[in-house]
RNA sequence: GGGGUUGUGGCGGAACUGGUAGACGCGCCAGACUCAAAAUCUGGUUCCCUCGGGAGUGGGAGUUCGAUUCUCCCCGGCCCUACCA
């Protein structure tokens, strides 16, 4: 290591002693500026595959380099793992901690269409100022493992995934109803439609038929949920993923649609129940206004004017029109009727836009005295209600608990699960039904009509349809376009690259035209931890040897934002990589954990409109990055929201300043003794600190930092070891303040080299302890006696006090409960 | 409607498997230093009080010698999701 650097460019230690022995005040902008340089000059958190060494991957989420530059809700989560990071190498493990750009995305497109700077400049001078940032606050990233999804040597990796799709028939293209952003121009993943607007651009999104690449998550739903039984995921995002998947266990029922007279149409209306032991109480069926049925039957409606009209007025009606209100309407198909199969009878048949064509059969059965919104349907249109399950009151609303099985014939008597068995049972012993399970989860609508995001390699043959592009012709890169703007019919900018397009097919060299839409942004985040584990390879997306090794990612972090996006969507690519034999276990992550938003000091939302957005930059260079670091890990419990404070920020840089001045009480005799009082603040302050780390209860790890701090500050002079330990401790926290303060104490090494003090619980204990002493439960008084006494000897010291002889006059004792080291109740 | 999460001083928040509620920090008050201010340092700081005590962790009940912690009911905040049959 070069010495010069270290000591300021003097000689020894002792020329650089002479320029800050008299120093009063922490200069934080040049020595943290300092150290970062010769963090990187050293590549100090530089790792490479050591089979000697356990390891260990810590994984935060990679940021989008957005034109506004870091927010301070970024370092929450990069400190956070930073400080694990730092505390397991200096526990001895090789701890991989990477950092890239999730670089494709619309806002450097819409960008280049407002300003015509092409997306790819914007972009890295949007990650040169990102790197900047994340470089101020001493992250210790391996840098060198750094990338960027919008690099063709990532993105070609992408692609070739894609093509294993493909391959494998998980990715189709389909010709379907999707959220079409009348203002961005684009298809949308229901992922991105927020309460019927598009997230981006807040336009109402509409429905709109157009043929997309899919990919075909939902055949891995059930491994989805099931495998979270391998992960250690905090509890939140767990249910918030087994939620989204939305399993459901019921029954396809298939219903024969008859004319008026009960003769039958031939066809057979397939309807999806989770309740299939409630069809006698079904009074009519409803199906969703797109139904295929609909329009084959159309010639028998008497009414037929009226359903084609409301047919299309459900189709003008975008998603938030036809959620938001939850008033029932529909028209009855006059003309056709169904036949219940368990009970023969004939009822009447609906089309309303409660029914959903996309969830489900597209059909139900409408069973009003047990579900609330056919009951209010059914109140709208009269038509009857019959109870099949005994308890509650339907004459107001639907009876949605469990009962007993009413007016239910076979089923009578019954409680649920005996029923759903059985009505099971007798629909397939009479083949019109059977159990199905359903999803919520619909298939990754996996194209975008849009200009900054990976190409689809595929090209299309009028002779030989969809061929996925030759592997070694990837990547297949971006073609430079006139205009980044998509045109009206949905097409992406990348239709008008005539040049591009035009193509031959790589099976029968015919003519051939590429696919223009691009992938959508969640593509390169789906397997970019892979990629850190060997980023510079160009013969694979990573080797086998560094997959072995540094797979799974053993904590990963990140926002509840992306539990439902990001998360499944990684998972599921994983689990098609593991399927295939790329990657060595079907989970990506160990253990994945979750950080609470930051909001501005008014409790809002930081945004650029409100004008509350506290700017990283400003923090670092009024307070410096350990000061910063340490108030985001001070802020509050790591996983729930915390409102930013100035003025507590500036509590923790009093700390940071305290502790630099601390030094000049230092000994300089390194063997000077501890008091055992000292010693045990000591040791108390490694276990909580060690501890609560590892817990992510970072808020009360400054805190045992800071009454460790508090009881050298009540010494004259302190011993160096002291010193030392609270550098240490304070290392992954304030990195630059404990590597200065190391090297003034004549430490030769990077701190971050050294190891991590281990704590003694029986140098922690006290040998003394205060006990509580209570009279029927109430407080009375305190004694102090030995660690573990006698309980005879508690009791009798605490009868001493006068105050309990006080209270206790007039009264019998008649109890005394004493818990050792904690409490004497006396109970009188 | 469904799911999750949360409610403790003036504020952010501590409190291990039920055992001295308010750690730590902010703010505030007083003192020191200063002509003064800032910075820094020292002490105090849940509320009420007749200075004996009393009340107190959203509200109400319960279990217990003892409840912020466990059980039941009710009220509120925040986040996600939503006509998913």
């Amino acid at each position: 290591m070069s010495q010069n650097a270290r000591y300021n460019g003097k000689a020894s230690w002792e020329e650089w002693r002479q320029t800050w022995q008299n120093e009063e005040r922490y200069n934080f902008r040049t020595i943290e500026k300092k150290w970062q340089q010769i963090w990187q000059d050293e590549k100090a958190y530089k790792v490479e595959i050591d089979h000697n060494k356990e390891k260990f991957y810590a994984l935060v989420e990679f940021p989008y380099p957005s034109g506004a530059g870091l927010h301070v809700g970024h370092p929450r989560s990069y400190t956070a793992l930073d400080v694990i990071a730092r505390k397991k190498r200096m526990q001895g493990f090789n701890v991989l901690y990477p950092m890239g750009f999730d670089a494709f995305g619309l806002p450097a497109e819409n960008y280049a269409i407002k300003t015509g700077v092409h997306p790819a400049i914007s972009t890295k001078e949007n990650i040169a100022n990102f790197t900047r940032q994340l470089k101020s606050l001493g992250f210790s990233f391996d840098w060198d493992r750094c990338f960027n999804t919008c690099d063709p040597e990532y993105y070609k990796w992408t692609q070739w995934m894609f093509i294993q799709f493909y391959k494998h028939g998980l990715a189709y293209k389909d010709k379907m109803a999707i959220n079409w952003c009348p203002s961005c121009k684009v298809g949308l993943a229901n992922e991105e439609v927020v309460n019927g607007h598009c997230e981006r651009c807040g336009a109402d999104v509409v429905r709109r038929d157009k043929e997309q690449w899919m990919l075909a998550i939902t055949k891995y739903a059930d491994r989805l949920i099931n495998d979270l039984d391998q992960v250690d995921f905090i509890d939140r995002v767990r249910s918030t993923q087994i939620n989204w998947i939305g399993r459901s266990e019921g029954a396809e029922l298939e219903f024969e649609l008859t004319d008026n007279s009960g003769n039958s149409l031939g066809k057979k209306m397939v309807v999806y129940t989770t309740r299939p032991d409630t069809t006698f109480g079904v009074t009519y069926c409803v199906m969703a206004p797109e139904h295929q049925f609909v329009g084959e039957l159309m010639g028998m409606f008497e009414n037929a004017d009226d359903v084609r009209q409301y047919v299309n007025e459900t189709a003008k009606k975008s998603e938030l029109q036809r959620t938001a209100d939850t008033t029932k309407t529909g028209v009855e198909l006059k003309g056709i009727k169904a036949r219940n199969p368990y009970t023969g009878a004939l009822i009447p048949v609906f089309i309303s836009d409660y029914v959903l064509t996309g969830y489900g059969t597209g059909a139900i059965m409408a069973v009003p005295a047990h579900d609330q919104r056919d009951y209010d349907f059914a109140k709208v249109f009269h038509l009857p209600i019959v109870q099949v399950l005994a308890g509650g009151d339907i004459s107001e609303a639907a009876w949605e608990e469990d009962g007993t099985h009413i007016n239910s014939g076979f089923m009578d008597g019954m409680d649920k699960k005996e029923a759903m068995a059985a009505a099971i049972k007798y629909a397939e012993e009479h083949g019109f039904g059977h159990a199905k399970v359903n999803f919520k989860l619909r298939d990754w609508v996996f194209s975008r009509q849009r200009y900054w995001g990976e190409p689809i390699p595929m090209v299309y043959c009028e002779h030989c349809g969809w061929q996925p592009i030759p592997e070694d012709q990837l990547p297949l890169t971006l073609p430079e376009v006139p205009d980044y703007r998509p045109n009206d019919n949905g097409d992406s900018p990348l239709a008008n690259a005539t040049e591009w397009v035009n193509t031959t097919c790589p099976k029968c060299g015919g003519h051939a035209r590429r696919e223009t839409d691009v992938m959508p942004n969640w593509a390169g985040s789906s397997w970019y931890f892979l990629r850190y584990c060997d980023p510079h390879n160009d013969k694979e997306f990573a080797s086998k040897e560094a997959l072995d090794y540094w797979m799974n990612v053993d904590w990963y972090n990140g926002g509840m934002e992306h539990t439902t996006l990001h998360l499944l969507y990684s998972r599921f690519w994983h689990k098609f990589l593991y399927d295939c034999g790329y990657v060595p276990q079907p989970e990506p992550y160990q253990k994945r954990t979750s950080h609470g938003m930051i909001l501005a000091s008014d409790g809002e939302k930081m945004s650029k409109s409100r004008g509350n957005v506290v700017n990283p930059d400003e923090i670092v260079e009024n307070y410096g990055a350990d000061s910063f670091r340490l108030y985001e890990m001070f802020i509050g419990p790591f996983d729930q929201v915390a409102m930013w404070s100035e003025e507590s920020l500036n509590g923790v840089y009093r700390f940071v300043g305290k502790v630099y001045s601390l030094f000049k009480k230092v000994y300089a005799d390194k063997d000077a003794p501890m008091s055992d009082e000292d010693l045990r603040a000591m040791h108390k302050c490694i276990i909580e600190v060690t501890e609560r780390i590892d817990q992510m209860k970072f808020n009360t790890a400054v805190s045992s930092l800071m009454t460790y701090v508090n009881h050298l500050a009540t010494m004259k002079m302190i011993p160096a070891q002291m010193y030392a330990t609270l550098l240490k401790l304070l290392s992954p926290f304030t990195p630059h303040l404990a590597e200065e303060m190391w090297a003034r104490l004549g430490g030769k090494t990077l701190i971050v080299t050294e190891s991590w003090p281990v704590g003694d619980a029986k140098l922690a204990a006290e040998n003394e302890v205060t006990v509580a002493v209570q009279i029927n439960g109430k407080m009375r008084g305190t004694i102090n006696i030995a660690k573990d006494a006698d309980k005879t000897e508690v009791e009798a010291e605490a009868l001493k006090l006068d105050n309990v002889a006080r209270q206790l006059e007039g009264k019998t004792v008649k109890k005394i409960i004493v818990v050792p080291n904690r409490i004497v109740n006396i109970v009188a």
